[in-house]
DNA sequence: ACATTACATTTGTATATACAATTGTTGTAT
DNA sequence: ATACAACAATTGTATATACAAATGTAATGT
């Protein structure tokens, strides 16, 4: 674990006095330090199988598709991160077979991302795993909380 | 904003079915996206002052020992990503005359970081930007439900 | 038909990050 | 005193990311 004791107190001094701004310092952090917790875990999950965190959600992102294959411009929208480079992660995944790259036939300009079998048997063998490293990252949380916490996250998007 | 409409529907879907492996994800996906619509707007704030999150947070780090120093491992273990170069990163506020570093006379192994003046100023002069973004972002939220928030966040990072 | 603009992806380049190996310094055991 | 291990920072290298410019394709106006 990385949070830093020191750091933790720090928190939870914010926390515990009234000031508005601070809370909200303090969210900001927190979310930052979440964000890296589960970074960690669920790249630990996928380096064996030599996959990124980008890399892996745009497999299940194709996964999505059922078959229908998304463009270039339509994988990056729905990337997490508004990365500048789908063209060479999308390289990488082709390089490990895992997705496959036709050129459009209708407007030649896009490009058409499908995944494989191959890709499709890594995602499940990881499924698994994922789902029980989320569940551990959420294990402090009754469910009840879980709920509480998607719902002021949610919120925090629009 | 990079949230994109699809994305939420599928994570309010998850929001309301009543399986808890899947609010586990939820959990997980939006802290993703929250963090990334706070780095966004926290970046935009220090890109006229050429500063990455990373930096700016050793500034703040720096800030707070008032005066006394830090050697290279006291910021490392304090900044939020556990990053391999600090070296690199105080190499570049050095650069800008926002820290200072000297070698330090009982063991010549350590180097002493301190904030200049300079550092202080820039750090000032953003101080107001940033406390006006962090409310910006959680002004979806009242603030009780701030405070849930930060319960709920700092209850998973322990 | 031709030029112009917009579109979709690719390529180039600079910077950031991750991880391993190296350098120089200190502490410790014999 | 010497050798060896532990420590603190630096350097090297490969890969990732951010941003800008370039390439090739399609749509539009005259």
């Amino acid at each position: 674990m990385y949070i830093q004791l020191l750091y933790m107190k720090e928190l939870q001094d914010i926390l515990h006095s009234t000031s508005n701004l601070s809370a909200s310092k303090a969210a900001v952090i927190s979310v930052f330090y979440v964000n890296n917790v589960i970074k960690e875990s669920i790249l630990n999950d996928l380096k064996p199988f030599d996959l990124s965190i980008e890399q892996f959600n745009v497999l299940r992102i194709l996964r999505g598709q059922k078959g229908k294959p998304l463009n270039l411009q339509d994988i990056q929208e729905r990337m997490i991160n508004k990365m500048s480079n789908t063209t060479r992660l999308v390289d990488k995944l082709i390089k490990k077979n895992f997705v496959k790259r036709n050129i459009c036939e209708q407007n030649r300009r896009k490009v058409e991302i499908v995944i494989t079998e191959s890709g499709l048997d890594i995602l499940k063998e990881l499924d698994d795993k994922i789902i029980n490293t989320e569940k551990n990252i959420t294990s402090q949380l009754t469910s009840e909380e879980l709920k509480q916490l998607n719902t002021l996250l949610l919120k925090i998007n629009n």
